[in-house]
DNA sequence: TTTTGAGTTGTTCGA
DNA sequence: GTCGAACAACTCAAA
């Protein structure tokens, strides 16, 4: 099936965007009637299927998609199924002579795009892949002897040095398109929690969509990138980009990121530097994924398989449901579980607190970020955890363990991030707000709290946790 | 091959 | 209150 009129299936995985989409682009240049496709496969093997709120965030990411393409006189088709099956046969029947779409990196779907592309190929269906969602490929940087980087500073000096991203592409001038084939309705997906709605809070805090993407990056480049060094680690303020779900999903493009801060002058500048060190954060994680397949299952670090894990059930829920009893603790799990989204120095303060004073494997922190996050991606998550519990490349080092109170102190130190997500916490004043525990009766009668009713005095006492902590990494050190 | 300097995000203790 | 050192040892990456 190549005639000239054959169709060019484009299929849209992570990279929900029409502009600075490569695939998109390629197809469109082929000047081939153009088939646009989504599949919610949650049946390739080893995949993780994606939790509740990446979902919820989906839905509106493909409902906004489908109203672009709409606008632009085309349709979005969508299907739900194995990818394998599904792909060719949407080729069967649509007669297409090639499927392109931009690449994933995950070690699952990585096998699953392989035996797409050996399938079409079979049929002389020509399959091509681009990148639509890295500033270079992972299989681009490497050392001086051929490997891949462990260390991110090397590794992001070396992007730094030679791989500058080029200008990102527009939106493509004029896009021709097929018949879309018959699909599944966005609603059969069954994307949005139903029984009870849990996503009111996720709706107030986020507008999915390529629209919502660029608005936010405009106003961060705008606002906020130049006290970003000083101002991101302070969660009461919205000092960050807030972008994390919207390149997770490929709503924008790190092309597209970078370029922002660059024409805005700011690249230069400590406020830009630093930003765009977390893009490059990013692009490392990939990195280690691409190379690390394991990377979300199993430790780096292999000796951190002997860590003795002796958290139970009930101390992870307590940390799960924000009642540990440390507020500032307590008041990132709530901000999750309301919005979908915790601040980065929340993330960090929060992950330390379950692995370092609770003893609870960082798979499961691991796991309850991945279900709850709406930016959850694979590669970050994995990363990151395995950054805080030491066990990962390029890893904390093992002393490094925060203490709750002192962070609460230092970054939120007039307790207003506290008061926002633990309101019966809201009339204590100064420190208290990050100790109630430390505060006598009479004040705290006099704040309206009674501790254990209102709010829960400390599951563990951090002192003693931590010295703990440092004991039990003194056990898993390499014999001599 | 060997050597050398470095390595996101912290805390505590003692001067 | 502020400051520097100690907290380990190891691995990485380049010279």
């Amino acid at each position: 099936m190549t005639s000239p009129a054959a169709p060019v299936l484009i299929w849209f995985r992570q990279d929900l965007r029409l502009a600075d989409n490569p695939a998109l682009l390629a197809a469109a240049a082929t000047g081939a009637p153009i088939v646009a496709v989504y599949v919610l496969d949650d049946v390739s093997p080893g995949d993780w299927k994606r939790g509740a709120a990446s979902r919820w965030w989906l839905h509106h990411s493909l409902a906004s998609l489908a109203r672009d393409i709409e606008a632009l006189g085309g349709a979005l088709t969508l299907k739900r199924g194995d990818a394998r099956e599904v792909i060719p046969a949407l080729v069967r029947e649509t007669g297409a002579q090639a499927v392109y779409w931009n690449r994933r990196y995950e070690a699952w779907a990585r096998t699953r795009d392989e035996a797409i592309k050996t399938t079409l190929k079979q049929v002389r269906v020509e399959a091509r892949s681009f990148n639509g969602s890295l500033i270079v490929e992972p299989w681009t940087i490497a050392t001086k002897t051929g490997a891949p980087y462990k260390v991110f500073t090397p590794f992001w000096k070396s992007l730094l040095a030679g791989h500058e991203p080029s200008e990102p592409a527009g939106r493509p001038k004029a896009l021709n398109w097929a018949a879309a084939p018959q699909g599944d309705t966005l609603d059969s997906l069954a994307l949005l929690p139903t029984k009870p709605d849990w996503a009111g809070g996720l709706r107030d805090a986020w507008t999915p969509g390529e629209v919502s993407a660029h608005s936010r990056l405009s106003a961060f480049v705008a606002s906020r990138v130049k006290a970003y060094a000083d101002t991101r680690n302070l969660p009461a303020q919205h000092g960050t980009s807030r972008l994390s779900p919207h390149l997770h999903f490929g709503e924008i493009s790190p092309r597209q990121v970078w370029h922002a801060v660059r024409e805005a002058g700011l690249a230069q500048t400590d406020g830009g530097r630093t930003y765009l060190s977390e893009i490059g954060w990013r692009e490392f994680s990939y990195n280690l994924l691409y190379h690390f397949p394991e990377l979300p299952d199993a430790n780096f670090q292999p000796r951190f398989d002997r860590f003795q894990w002796t958290g139970t059930r009930d101390q992870l829920g307590a940390w799960t449901r924000g009642e540990t009893g440390y507020p500032i603790v307590d008041a990132g799990m709530k901000e999750l579980w309301h919005t979908g989204w915790m601040h980065n120095r929340v993330r960090m303060i929060v992950a330390s607190f379950l692995i370092k004073d609770l003893f609870v494997h960082w798979r499961e922190g691991e796991a309850w970020f991945w279900d709850t996050l709406v930016d959850a991606d694979l590669a970050s998550n994995a990363a990151s955890w395995q950054w805080t519990a030491g066990s990962g490349a390029d890893a904390a080092p093992y002393f490094r363990i925060f203490n709750p109170v002192s962070q609460g102190e230092k970054f939120d130190p007039e307790g207003t991030y506290v008061r926002k997500w633990i309101p019966q916490l809201g009339r204590l004043r100064g420190k208290a707000i990050h100790a109630p525990w430390t505060v006598d009766r009479a004040t705290l009668a006099r704040a309206g709290v009674s501790l254990g009713t209102d709010y829960p005095l400390p599951i563990v006492d951090h002192a003693e946790a931590r010295k703990a902590a440092l004991a039990a990494f003194e056990t898993i050190k390499d014999a001599a």
